[in-house]
DNA sequence: TTTT
DNA sequence: TTTT
């Protein structure tokens, strides 16, 4: 049949420094919301920006580096999928949902204040690195590679 | 200080038919389910298939497409933002909460029985189409080309 | 300092049949082609079809996957990222570069004939699902969660 | 039949600043490398870091964006999508291609040195903002929200 | 609750 | 050519 695809791309900023737990079985578990801003019109057809708030969840490992590194105001790359969670409300009895994105991966991007644009998770930094070419493809190319309007795809 | 991004990507099969409405100023709205299943591991560490359903909701022009080709058991690609909308429950007074993906933009990749394969809402088929490369790029490489252990990325 | 991200993500028509082969050191690998297709706008103003052929390498058991499902003319999904190699080409001394997208996920969205809509490559299909919800979530909102116009983004 | 995909995903550093050019016929061109790194393991079983270099490609807007916004260093995330354009070498007469990201979106994620963790290109900031939520959703889920190990999707 |  |  074919699998189905379930991905989410965010880049936004942490609401609050992240929420760390363990569940019973022993799972590391991180919770967060992550705000993403919307440039969108208004019913007056004016322009402003609408946040939109997500709750992220994260486990294992990826929760141990949110631990570690992510706060308050950190600026944030994840990629993670939706699911959404449902339960029976103890008070009314009524079905309760609450949609969350399970991170896959993460990248941090900067961090507040202290942090200035840096401070990342990458454990042990490799001593060598290998490119395969040694000169940019940049400088390579002839006069007949330059883009000209028939290359331009609108 | 830099964009956010907010974006999902979804492929898999359409719950209903979708439900065409027009908002009280005249915008059409598509609503519908998309279901996408994931493989997880079960308490018990057995395989199994979880599905999540998603709320889709498309405007405009958008909706036009999907109430003249989206069906129940459509499969979709399906690209969109995460909104979660918030009201106060009438009767309980509690503040619910729903999360759509607003789709931005979207792909048929089937229908039910009788549409096979295709049938899908491209309009007006282009009648000239230029390809720049006549031949397919896998032919033009030499031996040198070819992948070797040393390309293997892992 | 945070990791980089390098993501492509395709859907579109295999070339042709891939081809499989092991390196010496004995990993299988799947090479072939697949074709996207752009709506542009040309030099005259008119609207044309744009074809981009794509380089597709997969390793190992996506390898094996694709030698046992994917042919010419299926529709995939494809996940990956971009590398692109060089050499020194034997003949002319100079420097050529071919970029490829090494797939790390993959969906097979339908064959050609007589594959119709389906049959894929999920292995062992499951037999037991469980959805934490039993019906689409569309029905279980009340009428003030309906989209009025002040909820439309634009 | 159903549309097609070619999308791409960036998040890496500038390479060197960008280079900015116009066609003859006036449209407004950007042209720059950007890096992303990929932790891999190398032959002997150990890792390292291998350095992708891209091609991006902006046209207009967009470009004017990157001719006063980003600079060698800059961190870039980059939504586009993969075009190769050929042409035949005037020296060797043989046939070349070059394989470039078209950008179709961007965020600023910050630069070197001076520019800190900020200074992006959005104009204009909003005076207003509406959130629909008044209060984090985080707060408001009871006990029974709380994630078990049966919630845990692996 | 974030960020500019 | 970048970045840590």
């Amino acid at each position: 049949m074919g699998k189905s695809v379930n991905k989410v791309i965010l880049l936004g900023n942490v609401g609050k420094d992240p929420e760390i737990r363990a569940t019973a079985g022993g799972t590391m578990v991180a919770n967060f919301s992550l705000a993403t801003t919307d440039r969108v019109k208004d019913q007056g057809g004016n322009w402003s920006d609408r946040t939109e708030w997500h709750n992220l969840v994260a486990f294992q490992r990826t929760a141990e580096i949110i631990r570690d590194y992510v706060k308050k105001g950190s600026k944030l790359y994840v990629e993670g999928k939706i699911q959404t969670r449902s339960w029976d409300d103890k008070q009314t009895g009524e079905k309760k949902y609450r949609t969350e994105i399970i991170i896959n991966d993460l990248s941090l991007l900067s961090g507040r204040g202290e942090e200035g644009g840096g401070g990342g998770y990458t454990r042990a930094a490799s001593t060598s690195s290998f490119d395969q070419r040694s000169s940019a493809p940049t400088e390579d190319y002839g006069q007949s590679a330059e883009i000209t309007d028939d290359d331009i795809p609108f």
